[in-house]
Parts: C-alpha cells; sequence; structure tokens
DNA sequence: CGATGCTTCATTTTT
DNA sequence: TGAAGCATCG
C-alpha cells in the first residue's frame, strides 16, 4: 500500500523546468552530471530524456530497449520530477520486472523502497482491485484463481448445466473466456456469433455463469484482473481521476503485446490526465516495443496497438532504435531482409555497430535424428575451442522437436538445460502443498479445499464430497464449514466421518498453530502431518524423489517472504522461481517464444520445414497475418545470437508416428544469399539415398552458389530433395484472403472434397467432408472416420 | 474407492 | 508414438 497523500507530492509547476531535452544546456547538463546518462547514443539519449508528452520508443532487437526504459526511470527520479510512487510501469512478466527494478537501484544506487507501482499489468491490476474490491462486488481478500482451478470450476458449471463435456471441453471453454477477456468483453457483451460456437448457443449465457461462481467465491481469474480494472474505472470516475493523477509518468515494456483489454486499461489511465483545477493535460506516456517481434497474437496480443500509437495518443513523438549492439553485420542483415517480407510493419532498420562476422549458416540433412547429431558434432567442435556452453542455444519452433536433441546430448554426455518447460507452480505437488496452506490462510478457499479433501488419499471420494457439497449450497456456506459441521453428525457413514473428522482436526490445529510458529515452520508440519510428504516417500514412480525436491524448494522460497498472506499472494501471481541457475555450464534448449529477450554467442535454428515453421496450423488458422507472426518468430530467433547463427532443415520427419517428406521453409528462400553461407553435409545421407544423379545445391561448393534461390538448380534440388520418396499430395496451392500463404507440403487439405485418398491405417476412402485440415472419408473397409488431411496421401 | 484399460489428441504460453 | 484424461470394472 502506499500512503503518501497526493497533497504532498510535488506540483509539475513547483518544479524546477526541465530543460528541453536535446537542447545545448540539457546535454552540457547531463556531460556533466549523471553517469546513468553516459554512454547512451543520441536515439537512446533522446528517449530517455525526452519526459512530457506521449512518446513510442521502436526499439529493434539489440538496440537497448531495456536500458532505454530504465534510464528513463532513473532520469525522473534524480531530476526529481516524480517520486517512486507517481511513476507507473507495466511489463508483461514478472522476470522483465525483476529486472527493471535490479538495474534502476543499479543506476540511482539502490532504491530504498523500491517503485510501488513497477509491475506486470496483472500485479498492478490485483493491487489496485484490493484497494477498491468492494465496487466490483469483491472483498479485499480475493484469490486469484490460475488455470487449473478456472478448468475446474468451468467443469462444475458446465456439469451443472448438462452440458456434454466431451462434446464441449471446458478446458476449450476456459479458452474462448479467456479470448473474450483478453479482448475486454463481459458476459453481456457476447454476440450471438461468440457465443454460439460454444454448446450450441449457450456460450456467453455459461461465461454469466462462470462469473457469478467466481463472485460467489469471491475469486477472480488472471483476465478479471485487467477486466475488472477496467470495469472500476469506468463506473467509478472519481477513482478513475485519482490514479490518473497519482500517476506523473507511464512506461509500458513490449507494448507490442498489449492486448485489447491491456491497451483500453492504459488509454484510461493515461490517454488524458485532469490535474486538480480540473484541467485535461496530456498524460506522459511512453510505450517502448517493436512490432517486429510480436509473436504472441495467438493469445490476444493486438499489433495494431503499436501501429496506432500516434492516433491514440495524439502529438506522439515516436523515436526510433536502429542501433543494434549485439549481432554481427552479416546475422542482422539476414534477418532485416527476411523481416522486410512483412507488409504490416512500422519500419526500421537495424544497423550492426559490430564487424561482419560469420555468414547465417544453412543445412540440410536427412532427417531429424541426423539433424541432433549434426548440431550436437557442432557443440562439441565449439567445446573443444573453450566455448562456453551457456552462450550455445536451441531454438526449436515446437516443443516436441526438443526430444530428439535431449535424446542424442545424453548419449553425448552434454549437458543442456529445457528453459521454459512446465513451470514451478504447475507442477501438482507444488499445487497439492499451496492448497493445504490456503485453506489454513482462509478456510473459504473450495476449489483448494476440493483439491486436497482426498491427497493423500484418505476415503474422502466422491460420494463424500457430494454430501459435503449439498450441505454447503443449501446453507450457503463454505466447503470447510460443511465439513467441520459434517464431521459431527451421523450424515456420512463411520469410516468417511472419522477420516473427515481427523482431517478437520488436523487443519483446526494448523490454523492455531499460524499464531505460533513461522510460516516455514508450519509448511513443514502440514506436509508432514498431513501425510502428503509420506505419500510421495511411498511412491516408487520415477519422478516421486524430484517432488520431494520441490516440496523442500517450496518450503526455501517461503522465507523469503514475511508471512503466510504475503507469500501467497506473491505466489498466486509470480510462481515462478528461478531455478534454472547458470552456475553451470549447459547448452540451452527453448522453443523461440521462450527465447524472447534472450540473447546467445551461438544459435541453433533447426526444422526449418514448411508445415513445421511455418507452422500448417497457423497458416490455416490465421492465414496471411498467421504467416506473418511466424516470419516475425523467425527473426526473434535470428537476432538471439551474437556472433553465429546455423539454420536447417530436415527432408524427412516423424510427425506422430508417421514420417511425413518435407519442403524447405519459404523462410530459407527469404534470406539475403550475400548473407548465407550453404554447408556440406557431411554425412550426405541425402545424396547417398535415392537422388544419385540430380545435382544438389550440397553437392555444390558453396563459393560458386553465388546467386540467389530462384537459380533453376536451387529449384529443382528443392523439388528432388523434397520428395525423394513417397508421391504426396499434389492439390492446388492454398489460398486464404486471396492469397497463396500455402504452399504444398502434402497436406494441403482444401479442394481434397470427393477425391480417393490412402490413409496409413484406414486404407483407401473418399473424401465426403473438408473443415480445415479435418477430413470427413468414408473408407472402403474401415466405415466413415475424421481424419487429418496430413495423414492422408491423395490418389 | 482405486486400479486398470481405453480413447483421444498432438504449436507457441504469461499472468 | 506416447501421454494424459476418462470410464468402467473389481
Amino acid at each position: 500500500m502506499n500512503s503518501t497523500s497526493p497533497e504532498k507530492w510535488p506540483r509539475p509547476d513547483t518544479d524546477p523546468p526541465e530543460p528541453a531535452a536535446g537542447s545545448i544546456s540539457a546535454r552540457a547538463a547531463a556531460a556533466a552530471t549523471p553517469p546513468y546518462l553516459d554512454g547512451l547514443n543520441p536515439e537512446q539519449y533522446e528517449a530517455a530524456t525526452t519526459l512530457d508528452g506521449p512518446l513510442l520508443v521502436l526499439a529493434g532487437a539489440g538496440t537497448g530497449k531495456t536500458r532505454v526504459l530504465t534510464t528513463r526511470i532513473a532520469h525522473i527520479l534524480t531530476t526529481r520530477r516524480a517520486f517512486p510512487g507517481q511513476i507507473l510501469a507495466v511489463t508483461f512478466t514478472n522476470k522483465a520486472a525483476r529486472e527493471m527494478k535490479n538495474r534502476i537501484g543499479k543506476l540511482i544506487g539502490g532504491v530504498a523502497e523500491g517503485m510501488p507501482w513497477l509491475g506486470t499489468f496483472h500485479s498492478i491490476g490485483a493491487k489496485i482491485l484490493r484497494r477498491h474490491a468492494e465496487l466490483v462486488d469483491l472483498k479485499s481478500d480475493f484469490t486469484i484463481l490460475d488455470t487449473d482451478d478456472q478448468i475446474r470450476l468451468l467443469k462444475q458449471v458446465l456439469a451443472a448445466e448438462n452440458i456434454d463435456d466431451k462434446r464441449w471441453p471446458a478446458r476449450q471453454f476456459a479458452w474462448m473466456i479467456d479470448n473474450w477477456k483478453n479482448r475486454g468483453q463481459r458476459p453481456k457483451d457476447i454476440s450471438g456469433g461468440d457465443g454460439f460456437s460454444f454448446a450450441g448457443g449457450r456460450g456467453g449465457e455459461l461465461y454469466g455463469l462462470y462469473q457469478s461462481r467466481l463472485k460467489a467465491l469471491n475469486a477472480v481469474d488472471f483476465g478479471d484482473l485487467l477486466l475488472e480494472m477496467i470495469r472500476l474505472f469506468q463506473d467509478n470516475p472519481d477513482i478513475l481521476a485519482e490514479y490518473q493523477n497519482r500517476f506523473r509518468f507511464t512506461l509500458v515494456d513490449e507494448y507490442q503485446d498489449t492486448n485489447v483489454a491491456q491497451y483500453l486499461w492504459l488509454r484510461l489511465l493515461a490517454q488524458t490526465r485532469t490535474d486538480e483545477d480540473g484541467e485535461t493535460l496530456p498524460q506522459n506516456i511512453c510505450c517502448v516495443g517493436d512490432d517486429d517481434q510480436s509473436i504472441y497474437g495467438w493469445r490476444g496480443a493486438e499489433v495494431e496497438n503499436i501501429l496506432r500509437f500516434d492516433k491514440d495518443f495524439p502529438g506522439a513523438k515516436i523515436i526510433r532504435l536502429e542501433r543494434n549492439y549485439r549481432s554481427t553485420s552479416h546475422i542482422l542483415q539476414a534477418a532485416s531482409h527476411l523481416i522486410s517480407h512483412n507488409e504490416g510493419r512500422l519500419g526500421k532498420e537495424l544497423h550492426s555497430v559490430g564487424e561482419d562476422g560469420e555468414r547465417v549458416a544453412v543445412r540440410g540433412v536427412w532427417d531429424g535424428e541426423e539433424e541432433a547429431r549434426a548440431i550436437g558434432e557442432d557443440i562439441e567442435q565449439f567445446q573443444r575451442k573453450k566455448h562456453n556452453l551457456n552462450e550455445i542455444a536451441i531454438l526449436v519452433r515446437a516443443s516436441f522437436q526438443m526430444l530428439e536433441f535431449e535424446d542424442r546430448f545424453v548419449t553425448l554426455g552434454l549437458p543442456y538445460r529445457v528453459i521454459g518447460g512446465p513451470r514451478f507452480y504447475e507442477r501438482k505437488e507444488i499445487r497439492d502443498a499451496l492448497a493445504y496452506l490456503k485453506i489454513i490462510s482462509s478456510s473459504a478457499n473450495d476449489l483448494a479445499f476440493e483439491r486436497i479433501i482426498n491427497v493423500p488419499r484418505r476415503g474422502l471420494g466422491d460420494a463424500t464430497l457430494k454430501v459435503i457439497h449439498a450441505l454447503a449450497r443449501s446453507q450457503s456456506i463454505s466447503l470447510f464449514d460443511a465439513a467441520r459441521i459434517l464431521a459431527e453428525t451421523e450424515e456420512l457413514n463411520t469410516r468417511s466421518r472419522r477420516s473427515l473428522a481427523s482431517l478437520m482436526a488436523m487443519f483446526e490445529r494448523w490454523q492455531n498453530q499460524k499464531e505460533t510458529s513461522s510460516h516455514t515452520e508450519l509448511a513443514e508440519i502440514v506436509l508432514d502431518e498431513s501425510g502428503y510428504t509420506e505419500m510421495w516417500q511411498k511412491d516408487r514412480a520415477a519422478d516421486a524423489p524430484g517432488r520431494l525436491e520441490n516440496l523442500k524448494e517450496l518450503v526455501r522460497s517461503m522465507q523469503d517472504f514475511e508471512n503466510l498472506a504475503g507469500f501467497l499472494e506473491h505466489i498466486s501471481l509470480v510462481m515462478d522461481t528461478e531455478a534454472n541457475s547458470e552456475e553451470t555450464d549447459k547448452v540451452n534448449l527453448m522453443t523461440l517464444h521462450a527465447a524472447k529477450g534472450l540473447e546467445f554467442d551461438t544459435v541453433f535454428l533447426p526444422g526449418w520445414e514448411e508445415g513445421l515453421f511455418p507452422h500448417q496450423r497457423t497458416l490455416d488458422e490465421s492465414g496471411r497475418a498467421g504467416l506473418e507472426e511466424e516470419r516475425r518468430l523467425a527473426y526473434v530467433g535470428l537476432t538471439r545470437a551474437r556472433k553465429m547463427a546455423s539454420v536447417s532443415f530436415a527432408q524427412n520427419r516423424r510427425i506422430h508416428a508417421l514420417w511425413q517428406s518435407a519442403l524447405p521453409s519459404r523462410f530459407l528462400d527469404e534470406l539475403p544469399a550475400a548473407h548465407v553461407k550453404i554447408l556440406e553435409n557431411q554425412n550426405n545421407y541425402g545424396a547417398s539415398m535415392g537422388n544419385n544423379n540430380v545435382e544438389s545445391r550440397f553437392d555444390r561448393n558453396p563459393a560458386d552458389f553465388s546467386g540467389n534461390y530462384n537459380t533453376p538448380g536451387w529449384q529443382r534440388a528443392q523439388q528432388q530433395h523434397a520428395q525423394p520418396r513417397t508421391p504426396m499430395a499434389r492439390s492446388g496451392p492454398k489460398q486464404i484472403d486471396g492469397e497463396i500463404v500455402g504452399r504444398d507440403t502434402g497436406s494441403g487439405s482444401s479442394q481434397m472434397l470427393g477425391n480417393r485418398v490412402f490413409h496409413q491405417k484406414f486404407g483407401y476412402g473418399e473424401v465426403m467432408a473438408v473443415d480445415g485440415d479435418k477430413l470427413t472419408v468414408e473408407f472402403d473397409k474401415a466405415g466413415t472416420k475424421r481424419v487429418l488431411a496430413s495423414f492422408v496421401e491423395q490418389h
């Protein structure tokens, strides 16, 4: 809580006037004094010191974006334009927020009480909502549900409404609701069209029911943290004005990733500012982002927001940061040329300040296994040259690609770490342990109670739970209270009753101990006495020891907090623990998405094949926009590399169970030949298998492969290389929005209606219906089946 | 209530 | 192919 009253803050007109940024006096002053401005290039300097009015900083990859943001905050603080509590700074991830805090601290020498309003959209939302909870029908101690709780609650709602959860899975509905909330839509805003796509038109209605259940539980989900904040501001202009006045400066990181709800919220808060005299002033908002790195469109991010900035904030100044300090020239030019194929962009030209370096390597291999082998060998080479493994990363499009690398690295004995992956808080054991603690903290948490009532097994299954539910509903009390009553009555059979009574007694004891023991001690006691630890000790599954380790880690991480409540609030919003230490030297393995914001000396980019990258599904679902987002992903991947980037593609890849031949990704063609070198394929499987006399570009000396990828030889090589064995489907190119986006990969699904096809499992049949990439096929022997288009061959 | 076999599905994921 | 969730049986 920030208790500083607005009256005590310096008024703008009483502050010393700030010299106009970029003026001679400003520069002179900067040169003379603040060390934090040292070493900024002119654009960075301008971005950090232009404090008044709306500002958009287009910061290309590796151009010092975070540096500008943190320096700007340092500048605001040291020039006394605002107190820490008057600066709103939002990020998307906790990691980014953390890093910013650290770097500001370093710049101005340890911030005493930090920045209270520097955080993620969601953590700031939670903070504001807790202050005004009653205005949005909540109590200030509302709980924040995570995805898992959300789905369990949705299942209940759907079950209560007799919705067949096989046809209409709760998961899918959770995703829809998330999307609605990302777009700022509340149940009443769900038009027929959107609502009809779920449960035969009941989508909007069910969404409403879910929301009332949330209110009844005094709970919100992540989307609500934004949505309710918007509602709060819209319905209470006085409160909005209070915050508009409080925040003298607003900074937004990764603006290209904002969704509609976040945008609406920012606009409410930062478009104008009304001062005490009722005058409307332009707000000092600074958004930093890169339209070329927008890769989260699929989860609601609107690139439009950044493209439209100067219309939303009239008089906005736009500064481009185009000096790249990260990558060598070859890598940068390759990436720039690739991204120039996108149309919807603000346009930026990155320049390297470094050396030319090495060209981007491109290598074709026979299959995924060979790809892993080749990259493994390369890495061993680096290792021999004493390169740091921490400085090497493999960036894949989809996580299943990681398996092959893990296999290979294990056999090589090459240490590696996977970044991203399942999160700490998502682990079952952590969620269970947290559920216990949540109940102790607030016994009304029904979802937590349901989660652990029978974990470990104590004979309290569905039957018992049903009785508890019934009582809770009829009396309008929490499950916990209902259970306590039932433990003392004859409603249940003896065995269940005893078991329940002992559980309730334990909780009572723990709740009392909350006062006397520290929260870490309490956690240990709870895990021990509940039998939870024992449950995993007895479990002989391979992952059981790891889970016990995680539980220890959980208790350890609690030490950083003063009390249980503080820990739980943190965990429901942050929930990641920085477990991946960089102490040991390991190769990094992650998805392209997870790589955003990171950089490495050497980057391997495997799997550049049509259908995988760009991913077929993105193309099918989002057409041209999807293709552009995939291209941005490729751009992000390349620009992670400081010194070396190596792209590869396989001619054959095993997708679920079966082999598919693949074409090299179109993105390869979009790399400029002048900045690329073709690697000789060492094992040369491709040449030895099946395409004997065909001259392929891999047989050539890289030196005389000087032209572009449109040479006849390249075209021919592609044709011959890609389809050496299986004659795949030859349907026409896929058209979406009148543009060709889907190259024939053997899985094109349009124009297949009525065709004869062959399926590995079901044999021959005729296509009766086409639904995206799914086909309804009447098979000669197996009957009518729904199959994936990519699983059939046309005949 | 709990274990076992069956079906289904397979891109990216933060908060 | 393999995991995960679900339904059914003991």
